[in-house]
This record gives structure tokens, sequence and C-alpha cells, in this order.
DNA sequence: CGGAATCCGAGTCGATACTG
DNA sequence: CAGTATCGACTCGGATTCCG
């Protein structure tokens, strides 16, 4: 094993900017438009089911709610618990390593929210310049 | 101009969790995969060239480097400067608006750095549990 | 050097229909 | 209620080629 086989270097070496790098990986997951959305939701309202999430949640189907849901899941983001009553039950909520995106995440909605309507200007001026 | 023209509604009234809102696209936007990428390398290096960029995001293709940096400046996030010398030489830089996303980004590609192996560890998990 | 244009396969998205 | 199945439209992203 040469020096370049399998070398793991320690976390805080794990860098985004390398091609490969699974912090890239996990990087795109959570920045993807509906985990965003589904994280942020899950962390205002607590353990919430699959229904109410889609109706909180505004446009995402049923099948990305549920691909979402099963991809933080399984990043260990959100927990799925099923109350086996009749009829069935199932509850989402976040993990405790899904409350800490939840800062992060939120800074990031905070700024789409105000300045949307600057990057909408921008795009103006831009089709105005370009054509 | 009435009452009605350009109004611009406060800023808190911008939902993403409400589906057309456009809010939502700005975040998918600046939450993509190379757009992060672009703009914590951007932040950091100051004004930059093309080749320059594109050796500093690792495994980024021309096309999407090009692609990400047009969505970019369309957005008025990023400043093109062509400086008409022999050879031709174009430069990058964020703007001030850029600038502002710079923290909220930073933020989140640090959390991955840092949990990214916790997330891998859940994976490992999961697929123990589920096959 | 800094792209633009084109091709193309692989994957994603979303609507619809169906199931336990 | 909480999904799964399927399918077509669309997009992503790499490779290639060409341009000023």
């Amino acid at each position: 094993m040469t020096s370049t086989d399998n070398v793991i270097e320690p976390t805080s070496a794990w860098d985004p900017y390398s091609r490969g790098c699974p912090s890239r990986d996990v990087l795109d997951q959570i920045g993807s438009k509906w985990a965003v959305l589904v994280i942020g939701e899950l962390g205002r309202r607590g353990p919430c089911r699959f229904t109410e999430l889609r109706q909180a949640v505004g446009g995402v189907s049923e099948k990305m709610l549920t691909q979402t849901l099963r991809t933080l899941e399984r990043d260990g983001l959100v927990l799925r618990t099923v109350y086996p009553e009749a009829p069935i039950r199932v509850e989402y909520e976040l993990t405790a390593l899904g409350q800490t995106l939840r800062g992060p995440l939120r800074a990031l909605t905070e700024w789409s929210v105000e300045n949307s309507a600057a990057v909408l200007a921008a795009r103006e001026k831009y089709r105005a310049k370009t054509g």
C-alpha cells in the first residue's frame, strides 16, 4: 500500500473542494431543494405525520417527499416511527444530528427570503443587457 | 404611479414553503452543488480567473463551471470582468450581494465537513438494518 | 485563455394510478 | 393513511469539438 491508497484523512481535513470527498455528497444532499424545506418544517413543527408534512411543504409530490424522507432517515437526520394502530400512523422527527442542521439551513432560507427581490431585480437587469 | 405599481412586499411575506414563491427558486439555486463551492472559493481567494477557479474546485467540468458562473452573474452574485489584453483575461469576483452569502454557505460546508463521518456511519447502520 | 455548441447517456422530477 | 409502481419529460453532467 502506497501513501495514496485508501488513506482516510482526519475529519478536519475532509475538503469538499476535493473531488470525491464524501463531505461533498453530504453537502449536496443537505442543500437539496426538498431536504432544506423538510428539515426546516420538521424543526419548527416537531414530530409530524406524512400528510401533515406534505401539506406544510407546498408543492411537494408524494414521491419526492417519500424519497427525501428516506434519504434523510438513511443519513441519520430524521427518525421514522411507525405506530401500528388502525389506521397505521407514522411520525417523522429530527434526530439530534438533524437538529444541528437547523441553524445553518435557517440562515440559508432566511437569506433567500431577504434577498430574492434583489436577485430577481438582478435577473431583470441581466435580461435587459443581454436580451 | 399608482399605489399598486412596483409594490415590494415586506420580505417576511415571501415564504419558501409556498409553492411558486420566487424565494424557492433562489434557495434552490444558491444551495446547488457547484454554486456553493464556487461562491466559497471566490470568497476566500478574491478575484480569480476561470482556469484558476476550475483547478480550485476539484472535479468541476468546464461546462458546469461556465454554467454556474453565468447563473451567478445573472443573479447578481458574481461580477465578471473582461480585460481586453492579449491573451484575453477574465476575472470573476463576488459582488456585495454575493459576499453576504458567504456566511450562510460557510456554515453549511462546515457542517458537512464536521458531520459527514456521522452521516456515513448512519448510512452504514441503515444498510445493515435494511439490507 | 476562456469559453460556446453539440451530443448523449444517466439520473431526476412530477403526475398518475394503484396498494396494504 | 402512507405509501409503491410506472412512465414520460426534463435536467445533469461529461466528452468532444470548435472559436476569437
